[in-house]
DNA sequence: CATGGTCAAGTGGCA
DNA sequence: TGCCACTTGACCATG
């Protein structure tokens, strides 16, 4: 197989999320998943409001779930945004607590009933290596809601269903930060362990694939994602098959997740823009080496990249 | 030395 | 309707 099995798109739907594709009141109609709101705003209406914000995410998570389906996708990653602030209060509190679980179980079910994969990618804050015990402390709880949200969801406990972060810092010291990551996967319960995944990061300065297999698949054995874009940035001149099939060996029975994405510096032909910046679109080919991989493309028009790639390159 | 942009990923809130 | 600020961390390019 020299291309994905899978090609899946991240978070938003472009078209369930665009006013201009309603009539009156298109903010209404809106379909989207990452309804939140600003701290002060938080300070003045509450958990209350926070709870109708996150029902309402994950009413319109089964609406694209329910899209995926009828629009041939069976590959998702799920906001983080489902549930603004979560942090700050515990998921029992929510005053539509018992009508967001039924969403989500609904949700779960669905996916399942339909053949969709899916992942999670929590945000760059979450910093397992670091050394400060507050930073742990808040990576914990982010990743803790991940792991929450997937048991609601009735996903497997396995990296079928991946919560997927990068080591992401080395504080001049590498030894030290992966150290502190896999010591502090320890402090994970199972729900977020057994789903656990590491990406490659696209900075010199930090992991490419080749060290995180040494450093923390080794050590703790999550199974490493590797990301294409990223490794173009920082590959320490491991050719890209090389270094693709080394992840995907790390998944065991689990097909391997790849992330896809092409410079938007180069698409825009615009050198300002930054190298790890990414395009609107993918254009080129993707060769999976002989890999059974699921693709996760991270392009900015999300499933139009997807459905465009797809035309271009004749595949259903 | 300080700021802004990048990752994730745009959206809320107010003029 | 437009525009700027917006929870978290860390790093890097630019001014």
């Amino acid at each position: 197989m020299n291309t994905p099995e899978r090609m899946g798109y991240a978070c938003i739907n472009m078209q369930l999320s665009q006013p201009k594709n309603f009539g009156p009141n298109p903010k209404a109609q809106k379909v989207f998943t990452n309804r939140t709101m600003i701290r002060r705003t938080f300070n003045q209406k509450g958990v209350d409001y926070a709870s109708s914000l996150a029902l309402q995410n994950c009413i319109d998570l089964y609406q694209i779930l329910k899209w995926n389906h009828e629009n041939g996708f069976d590959f998702f990653r799920i906001s983080s945004n489902l549930f603004p602030w979560a942090s700050e209060y515990e998921f029992e509190d929510l005053k539509d607590y018992e009508n967001i679980i039924d969403w989500l179980d609904k949700c779960g079910q669905y996916a399942i009933a339909t053949n969709q994969r899916l992942t999670t990618h929590p945000g760059p804050f979450n910093k397992l290596a670091s050394p400060h015990e507050r930073v742990v402390k808040n990576t914990i709880k982010d990743l803790e809601i991940h792991g929450w949200m997937m048991d609601r969801l009735g996903m497997p406990r396995t990296p079928w269903a991946k919560i997927n972060i990068h080591v992401g810092a080395a504080y001049n010291d590498k030894p030290m930060a992966t150290g502190n990551f896999c010591k502090n996967f320890d402090k994970l319960s199972d729900s977020v362990k057994s789903r656990l995944t590491v990406e490659n990061d696209d900075k010199k300065s930090l992991y490419t694939t080749h060290e995180l297999y040494d450093t923390v698949y080794k050590r703790i054995g999550t199974p490493l994602v590797f990301d294409y874009h990223h490794h173009e940035c920082h590959s320490d001149g491991v050719p890209e098959a090389e270094a693709l099939k080394l992840a995907a060996s790390t998944w065991g029975d689990i097909t391997p997740v790849v992330h896809y994405s092409e410079s938007r510096a180069k698409e825009q032909s615009d050198d300002s823009i930054k190298v790890q910046a990414h395009s609107d679109y993918i254009y080129r080919p993707i060769d999976t080496y002989g890999a059974k991989v699921h693709c996760m493309v991270e392009a900015k028009r999300k499933e139009l990249a997807v459905s465009t790639w797809r035309e271009k390159h004749k595949i259903i």
